[in-house]
DNA sequence: AACAATTATCGTAATATTGCAATTAAGTAA
DNA sequence: TTACTTAATTGCAATATTACGATAATTGTT
């Protein structure tokens, strides 16, 4: 099939697996942490520090773009990407709620 | 493609993109919410209460299980599945690292 | 206008993922 | 042994993802 019977959960458990997904590409988590390094953040560097072909740079940057965790700014011909940090912070809140389950529980069942 | 390139990324960013990639489906999230949720864990159960074919399940587990966020046991002709807590806990550690890389910064960079 | 620079989009090939029917494997019970 | 129960594995079809060359779109420059 390769698609998920999404009406099946709940919309957490959808929510959550989006948000994760989208972080299960190591060029996605290699774009964030860039973006949270370093203050340009033009969509060039990225390409030219990540070592991907442009297109492919572009297409990672629009799914991250989707989910509202980056924004993009046109300044003359070149575009500055950049965390939204409001919506990192609501993402981070879904995905703590969800690691963090293990908080109450000490041993293994079995 | 479909293939992600490895190698170009540090072990860090494909440890997280690896433990992400295994949150990103609503089954597995669903499958460990129910972990953490209750005390029997057998395959059956997950089985009847998420509501996808018994195969299927089998799968998600399986790929559960290669990570070490959860064990088996088998009792009788049944598998008592849990959450191996050490293993979340190492793995909590690593995303928290990751997901929390916005505690410095306080505004957007465009 | 013509050209250059930068990024987005399109099209496509290769690979991965998801889901399940059918089957197998492994244990239990009669 | 035979029958039953439960879970894993196999095989396969449908869909998704990844990567990139080619091209288009947009803006700035001369």
């Amino acid at each position: 099939m390769g698609l998920a019977k999404t009406e099946m959960f709940t919309d957490m458990q959808n929510e959550i697996a989006l948000f994760a997904k989208v972080f299960g590409h190591p060029a996605r988590v290699a774009i964030l942490q860039q973006l949270f390094r370093i203050d340009s953040c033009y969509c060039g560097d990225l390409v030219n520090e990540i070592g991907l072909a442009q297109p492919t740079i572009s297409q990672h940057l629009k799914e991250l773009k989707y989910l509202g965790l980056i924004k993009g700014n046109v300044e003359g011909t070149s575009v500055c990407y950049c965390i939204n940090t409001e919506n990192w912070t609501k993402m981070k809140q879904v995905m703590f709620q969800f690691l963090d389950q293990d908080i109450r529980q000490e041993e293994d069942c079995c």
